[in-house]
DNA sequence: CGTAATCTTGACCAACGTCAATGTTCGTGG
DNA sequence: CCACGAACATTGACGTTGGTCAAGATTACG
């Protein structure tokens, strides 16, 4: 198991800065890692829950599967993202979290936040940020499935993703990073058809606003594609990543 | 003002019991009652945010508007309901606040957010578990934007909307409510236009879902709608309603 | 090399948007 | 009480967007 202090993800400059007290609190928090291969369910949509999680490496989704077999595609989980939080608070998920890729989290014991929030509570405010920064982010992308049409929907979902990747240094010189999504992750992302999806990469592409290949995504032009989809990102840093 | 002592909204079963040090810590934080008439905005959207709000009487709108004029509702804002949170702590708000009918909210300081974490932690986990579970609700809106048709869609927006009034005891014993949301806002926030919402509604009606008229929502049948819809009640209480 | 998964393309169809004309409700002032 | 106007609801015709189906091309992987 590693321990939070010598963990490094924490200490690139998007996350909250942790006291040495910080540390103290998360360590006792913190029940194992676990890795999950890719495709294998972390949390259950209905089930309860008894942990959260952070994400060390790799990628997740956190999605809902309806009645009738579809999926929507709620978030994607990149390092450092938590999940699982509302199924502590709240006695059970609505959701379900998933590894895209192989994947590993450190588990931590939900019971303790009570405890946390006590002893803590400088902690308990970076966590409370973390949340309502991504449920900020939860009303632009639903802003974006109401209000825009195939290409900008799946121009902004990407350059959204490309953002919080740029932030964690997950993208190369050139603009290029790696994108492990399929064609119908995106189009149950955005809600549209994997068929209508590659329609709206072909406009893109045409447009010269971003490329795809072998699983890799370019953004040539950053602000160009921003300024197509509505996107504006929000510098604000702080995040807490409990791990 | 009133005094949070005084306040008879926040007795209702469905918020989070209140011991006297919570009262206390409340009205510590209380600056003012504030009157809105219908259709002011009380929060605009990018603007500085220095106080938060509890709804106290009438109805109100989160909303997104897009450089293009159009307009995405967020959520709809009930008696109870808290707004501007995310403003108050991450520096500005991304979308606006307008009272939909005459509204009172209570005034709140938002420097005192921090000091309430640190004197009574087990309030600021009330209000983490709130704002978690209006996340969630979030979460089932956007997959309803994703994945359900015109009519499903203005029926699941009206159903999570009854179940909600219902909670707050507003709605009367032949299962009528009173709806001032126009054509237009119901359009704004489901992701269709209002000519199709009406369509919709034709729909719904003749099926016997649902029943509007003179701005009365009426469901004769909740356990149908809400098959219809996919829509599941969610029961769990001890919202906090600070006021 | 062969197989499965994914991407790509075209043809066609259903859902939803837009426009415009008409009807209804409601508030206001005579 | 009635007349008027404004805002909103309703309906039909028609255009556009996106879904579905099916066939080939490409890629990943054993």
């Amino acid at each position: 198991m590693i321990s939070c202090a010598e963990c490094t993800l924490r200490r690139k400059t998007l996350f909250h800065p942790m006291t040495g007290r910080d540390l103290a609190t998360i360590d006792h928090m913190k029940r194992e890692d676990v890795a999950v291969p890719a495709g294998k369910d972390l949390i259950r949509q209905g089930g309860r829950v008894d942990n959260f999680y952070t994400l060390y490496d790799g990628w997740g989704l956190r999605y809902h599967r309806l009645q009738d077999g579809s999926r929507q595609i709620l978030d994607v989980l990149l390092p450092g993202d938590m999940a699982g939080l509302t199924g502590v608070l709240l006695g059970h998920s609505a959701h379900s979290v998933q590894a895209l890729t192989a994947a590993s989290f450190c588990v931590l014991n939900g019971d303790a936040l009570p405890g946390m929030f006590r002893k803590n509570p400088e902690l308990a405010l970076a966590l409370i940020r973390t949340c309502l920064a991504d449920a900020r982010r939860a009303d632009l992308r639903a802003t974006m499935l109401g209000r825009l049409n195939a290409a900008e929907r799946v121009g902004y979902f990407l350059i959204e993703l490309y953002d919080r990747l740029r932030r964690r240094g997950m993208v190369a010189r050139g603009g290029a990073c790696p994108c492990p999504l399929r064609g119908v992750d995106i189009a149950d992302a955005v809600g549209l058809s994997r068929v209508h999806v590659m329609r709206a990469f072909k406009e893109l592409r045409d447009e010269a606003l971003l490329q795809r290949e072998r699983g890799n995504l370019l953004i040539p032009d950053f602000a160009r594609l921003a300024a197509y989809t509505g996107y504006t990102t929000i510098s604000r840093s702080g995040r807490l990543a409990i791990l």
